[in-house]
DNA sequence: GACCTTCTCACCTACGTGTTAAGC
DNA sequence: TCGCTTAACACGTAGGTGAGAAGG
């Protein structure tokens, strides 16, 4: 169970194993405004992606590559005065086993030939629609996903990887109108709101 | 390189491995009337799909699964009064590494925990539109997909198998009328065509 | 002409979006 | 009322069909 801030962690990296984060403008333009992503029934995908390159593994070694949402705070999030602010207490924290990546178990020469990305995570918020794809998440916590890599012969974790640009709130609707508005600007899928979006960016300046 | 009929296969069977065909009934329909199967320059998928379940693998040790294609015998065929014809030399049998389930390698538990499907392997007619999924064929030549089992530790095929009923001709338009009405009847993706199936059956059936 | 291949097309499946109104 | 969640919906992306005309 981890609670408080932290930077990027590494563990047992005996391999000189790297991760780099893909998209990290886009990340960071949804951080800057605090991210929020939704969370439903069925479950939702994530945007941005989480998509990485991996750099030193062993070509001919086996690996998993496992996708975990900590839970960063002990507080109820909520919006109010256009402001994400800490509430009351969380709700018990979550325990289960990470999605991992659907191509998992591979070869590092697999891992690294190709941007490994994380596209059909699901975030969901009930507990009776879980699958091998979907993660449970609590609405309006905090949270940031964690990238492992498990060697699986000896399975052991060799790496682990967090990146601040990647932290978002769990929402069942977007609350700030920012955020909102950059998903709907970069996300293929809602490209039919794109120029209600951008009617009212218009307007808005004048 | 391999001509002649055969009937199943099965080499080096250490772990009393076996596989069963599902949707054996339509493809049984198919074989009947001697099946077609488009192939394009894109690559175009297969219908009926492969499926498969498989059993007596060591759960825990690691398989690839593999879809290559027996090409049957020396002739060119074609469809001449009504039915396929062999006619003259067969083009030079085409040697390429064989179409990879995309979930290999893995367990045998997970092979074996569900239906083992072949949806996304493509037929292609070109050698210049090679990706990962495509499988190259000569056009009017009889095919037989055949599974494989590689045991990925010690690098051996440990199972192999062949079924009859999925004996097809490849082809770059359907020649047989009923091939093309059994194809739209029970492909989804071929709905558009059935009012119009539906109606032809019926003004034939007068 | 006969046979085979290629291309564009309308029409589907399948499913990822935010919107909106209703529910709690 | 307020805050949050749910479900139906219109409108996209992405791509799998055979039809039919054109090409070789």
């Amino acid at each position: 169970q981890y609670f408080g801030q932290y930077e990027q962690i590494q563990y047992y990296n005996q391999e000189n194993v790297s991760i780099n984060l893909h998209n990290r403008d886009l990340w960071n333009q949804f951080h800057e405004i605090t991210n929020e992503m939704i969370v439903t029934k069925a479950g939702r995908r994530m945007f941005p992606i989480v998509s990485i390159n991996i750099r030193g593994l062993d070509p001919d070694k086996m690996y998993t590559v496992e996708l975990s949402f900590d839970q960063l705070d002990s507080h109820r999030w909520r919006y109010a005065s256009c402001k994400w602010q800490p509430g009351m207490k969380a709700d018990q924290i979550i325990h289960r086993s990470p999605y991992q990546h659907p191509d998992s178990p591979n070869y590092g020469r697999t891992w690294m030939k190709d941007i490994v990305a994380f596209p059909k995570v699901k975030l969901t918020n009930k507990i009776d629609q879980i699958g091998t794809s979907q993660v449970l998440l609590h609405s309006l916590h905090k949270y940031r996903p964690r990238i492992s890599i498990i060697d699986i012969m000896s399975k052991t974790k060799i790496y682990e990887i967090s990146f601040d640009e990647t932290e978002f709130i769990a929402v069942t609707a977007y609350q700030n109108e920012e955020v909102k508005a950059l998903k709907i600007r970069h996300n293929p899928f809602a490209k039919a709101f794109l120029d209600a979006e951008n009617f009212k960016r218009e307007t808005d300046d004048e």
